[in-house]
DNA sequence: ATTGGTTATGCAATCGATCGCACTATAAGC
DNA sequence: GCTTATAGTGCGATCGATTGCATAACCAAT
């Protein structure tokens, strides 16, 4: 019986369907789409949708991406798995789609443009209806291939400079400005910034929200490290660096939580501690920082609903290509844990 | 130019690739697969492989589908992207598969079978290659589904009772072991077990390490609490339970890091130290519990090579479906961090 | 009774690649 | 010189759903 009715399953067509019927292919078709069912008089849409249940019929999604040129089908690109910022934003594409009957093709594209270009290529040969790129530079080749090929795009967590295509991100500038407040409230006068890839926006706004930030304080800004990557390692590299070059620092932004923990690596290294010797803010509210040692003080992003809201983006675009790009931020909101504290109260 | 080129490669079939260089469509079809080239005159091969490349043509994937049965589309089924562990695997998979030209449909089914057996019946009629499951329970549903439509399946990270399918996973049971020995090693008599949900493998076999393991060391391995699932919250519920029915426990092995964490809290909310008071060992070494307070010994899981093998596992059983269904195991390793000490030194 | 207008359904082309089969030369064998 | 391989290509069916167009049936209105 069981395997009777996967074998039927398995062979369940269309045609098998309106023959059992006894009407035609096109019309069991049209019976079992809910758009196109009251063309069809009720009887045999009755008769096609129980001969359908009986047989098991999974339309096949194949057979009509080829027909139709649709695939239900997203691709999602995304730089680096790896890093725990991404997987949030995965899950909420992936849980707006499926609630609109998509699927997501995801590949994890690295670094490097030539690898994104030649995996974005792959996704539109598969006949994608959209795609969802994490990855944008500042200025994206990889999205000169998108939107040369027609293919609806969207960015999310990272933007371009001029918005070529539909985005959503948070707001790095101002998420910036919230951690610069924060640091000089407490009473900091020297905050260093330890700033992320300047090709990434979210490298250069935060940046410049630093700077911003820091002038409207009337503080000087020119404390600053880059880091080319967003990981620990590079972050403790860029702490030393900017520790050295600038001494007397009481307190550094991180664009970034890796790269923050980066620093408390090399605050460790150099017998500092945080937040006695140095305040320190991140940058994304990853997972777990509330339970590092001390807890991180940063700024929250909200990446589930910046998924959520990108791929909805994404299905206003597939529903009306002719849309306009719309770039949405998410706002930004500080969260105080205990990385952070007035300035000059020496070693705890 | 670019317009022109681009404006081509949305057209380029193979017909128009056999039209200009005056053959038939199937002898274009065979100079541009590898495999049957050499059936072809090399000049041939090489006119039509010059025309393609000048149309910029890309063999439509979907089409190919549709007349072979075969996708090179692989399906891969997660329990809870939120959950720091899955992104490791995903990303092991995702790397595999890419390199053997297979892409990833990737969707996150949640703890329900319901919802995982509909997400993997829409995976199915999407003509997936293979499947990669990460959400099996001891005795599965949904891979009763997946054989039952012949479809070549692995599971990776928990695995069933009973060996249906090939499964890559951490061997459990000796992780357990091992950081139980440690806690005994260091002295400690009164150890009591954070245990994961029932119905998984991880769960019962890290348990059942756990009890092995204890008694081996000749000490009674009855305290113990199940958390429902593995996140903080449950985790420090668990702990909670385990406690109040356990008095003068001076360690805790936890059968998961995001459990150990919950117990972090709950201890923390009580006023007792980690490890002053208590030690607490965790399981699969997430991304960061190395910078947590204190510092997290765990049990490390190689999760993006366990990944990898997975994937591996399953291109061996779609190159040839008979073989066997393996099951490897992976070795944990014990990662000394500052969560465990010598018992009764009292608070810190 | 004829025309006009619906409604319900059938027909057949289409999407693009793949592959078994058949055919034609040319080469090899006797 | 005649058969038998064999390499190189062409032909056309096929995968299964979709959809514009055609047709048939029916009802109402003039």
């Amino acid at each position: 019986m069981k395997s009777a009715a996967s074998q039927a399953a398995r062979s369940a067509t269309l045609q098998s369907i309106a023959e059992a019927s006894g009407v035609h292919r096109s019309t069991a078709a049209r019976a079992l789409d809910p758009a196109q069912a009251h063309r069809i008089s009720p009887e045999v849409v009755e008769k096609v949708r129980a001969e359908a249940q009986r047989q098991g019929y999974r339309r096949d999604v194949i057979a009509a991406s080829l027909r139709t040129g649709r695939s239900r089908l997203v691709g999602v690109v995304l730089p680096d798995l790896a890093n725990p910022v991404f997987a949030p934003i995965l899950d909420g594409v992936g849980a707006a789609l499926a609630e609109a009957g998509y699927s997501m093709l995801v590949a994890d594209g690295g670094a490097d443009p030539a690898r994104q270009t030649a995996i974005v290529e792959e996704l539109i040969a598969r006949r994608v209806d959209g795609l969802v790129l994490a990855t944008a530079r500042r200025s994206d080749p990889v999205l000169t291939v998108c939107l040369d090929a027609g293919v609806p795009t969207v960015l999310v967590n990272r933007a371009e400079d001029e918005a070529r295509a539909a985005t959503v991100a948070s707001d790095d500038f101002c998420g910036m400005r919230l951690a610069v407040e924060h640091l000089a409230g407490l009473g900091h006068r020297r905050i260093g910034h330890l700033a992320g890839p300047e090709g990434l926006s979210t490298g250069i706004l935060r940046r410049r929200g630093f700077e911003a930030a820091m002038l409207a304080a009337g503080l000087d800004p020119s404390a600053s490290a880059v880091a080319r990557a967003y990981n620990r390692t590079e972050g403790q590299a860029a702490t030393a660096a900017l520790l050295d070059a600038s001494p007397g620092l009481t307190a550094i932004a991180a664009s970034n939580d890796l790269l923050a923990l980066g620093a408390y690596l090399e605050l460790k290294r150099r017998g500092l501690s945080c937040p006695g010797n140095l305040s320190i803010v991140g940058h994304n509210d990853m997972p777990l920082v509330d339970m590092i040692d001390p807890p991180l003080t940063t700024v929250r992003i909200a990446h589930a609903e910046m998924g959520q809201a990108a791929a909805q983006l994404l299905l206003e675009k597939l529903a009306d290509p002719a849309a306009e790009a719309t770039v949405k931020l998410m706002p930004a909101e500080l969260v105080l844990r205990g990385s952070t504290r007035e300035p000059g109260r020496g070693r705890h």
